[in-house]
DNA sequence: CAACAGGCGCTAG
DNA sequence: CTAGCGCCTGTT
């Protein structure tokens, strides 16, 4: 089944720069797949696959996002475009945000920076929170392809005309994942050549230590923690929740709550914001991040989640983060 | 080459 | 409770 159809921007509120957003670093997913001018990932939809292909011409607030869809089942374009709303966040109304952002002195100057830009959210919880514990002091570009690999290595594949696509592996797969060389090894066949290369296991996959941290999640993730349930939850709980995962602390969870679960309320605190926010707001202070969280989830309320993601790509773009290093 | 960034788990105080 | 170290990979 191949289905095209477009969503007109009247139908969301507010612009949209669909490659911002895509490629922010916003912890739910590796950026889609550019290719012919369509953004492209295999997402599941209702349990069955389905290869998204979606497209925007940034610079025309005017034109339409265009949308090409590929699946072996049959579905119907109103569960899709519902997908496509959700991971892009399209019923989230932009414009209301910007009024808020106006009414700030220290975050108006954001939007100029960040025009369009919206939360990426994960079309996959598990993947968000597995991303999430990768990207703990880590680059994005490292995370990013740790998340590949992993979803290459033990993901299901599909092939369309467009290339390979991978979805990510459930929690029981993951969980059963051998977590270095020398695992892998022994639980390998004698027979292998003396130069075989081992490299079907998680540390292989540039996630270093966090590899027992992701297998130990997994294996909660599957016996312990129901997402559908998360999901339901008041953040306050769900935070707890969350934080009984190994290689989740309070940055991670609220990560994983925000791009994940669509808590908006989350205020993710790095380095980098605890920076920008001892800057605009407490001069020549130094804050305890703990702090700067409760400052952001007081202060910015319902946005707080999308303050963050818009106060990072200003600080990136206008240099003040390159004047905020080594303080 | 060494020094350092990055968030979390762990231990010592 | 908090301060401070080590983890792994990548950059300077």
């Amino acid at each position: 089944m191949i289905s095209e159809f477009s969503i007109s921007p009247q139908k969301f509120k507010g612009s949209l720069n669909l490659s911002l957003t895509i490629n922010s670093g916003q912890t739910s997913q590796p950026p889609w797949k550019k290719g012919n001018f369509y953004f492209q990932e295999l997402i599941m939809i209702d349990d069955a696959p389905c290869l998204v292909k979606i497209r925007h011409d940034d610079a025309d607030p005017e034109g339409d996002l265009e949308i090409i869809a590929e699946s072996p089942e049959n579905m119907t374009e109103k569960t899709i475009e519902t997908s496509i709303r959700e991971i892009f966040d399209l019923d989230h109304d932009l414009n209301r945000f910007y009024q808020f952002l106006g009414d700030d002195p220290k975050l108006a100057p954001t939007i100029d920076f960040c025009q369009g830009m919206r939360l990426f959210k994960a079309h996959d919880p598990f993947e968000c929170i597995i991303s999430s514990i990768s990207s703990a002091n880590c680059s994005i570009i490292r995370w990013t392809r740790s998340i590949e690999d992993i979803k290459r290595k033990w993901g299901d594949g599909y092939r369309f005309s467009s290339g390979d696509f991978y979805t990510f592996p459930s929690a029981e797969v993951l969980s059963n994942v051998p977590e270095h060389d020398l695992e892998e090894m022994q639980r390998a066949e004698d027979n292998l050549p003396d130069d075989f290369v081992f490299e079907r296991n998680l540390q292989a996959c540039g996630v270093g230590y966090r590899a027992k941290y992701i297998i130990k999640a997994a294996s909660i993730v599957q016996s312990e923690i129901n997402l559908q349930k998360l999901s339901k939850m008041k953040y306050e709980k769900a935070v707890d929740t969350i934080l009984e995962l190994p290689g989740v602390g309070p940055k991670v969870a609220d990560c994983i709550l925000l791009y994940g679960f669509g808590m908006g309320e989350a205020f993710p605190v790095d380095v980098w914001i605890k920076r920008i926010i001892e800057d605009l707001y407490f001069p020549g202070e130094e804050l305890k991040p703990q702090t700067v969280r409760e400052f952001g989830m007081e202060r910015y309320g319902k946005w707080a989640g999308y303050v963050q993601l818009y106060l990072f790509h200003y600080a990136r773009k206008s240099g003040l983060l390159e004047s905020l290093r080594k303080k």
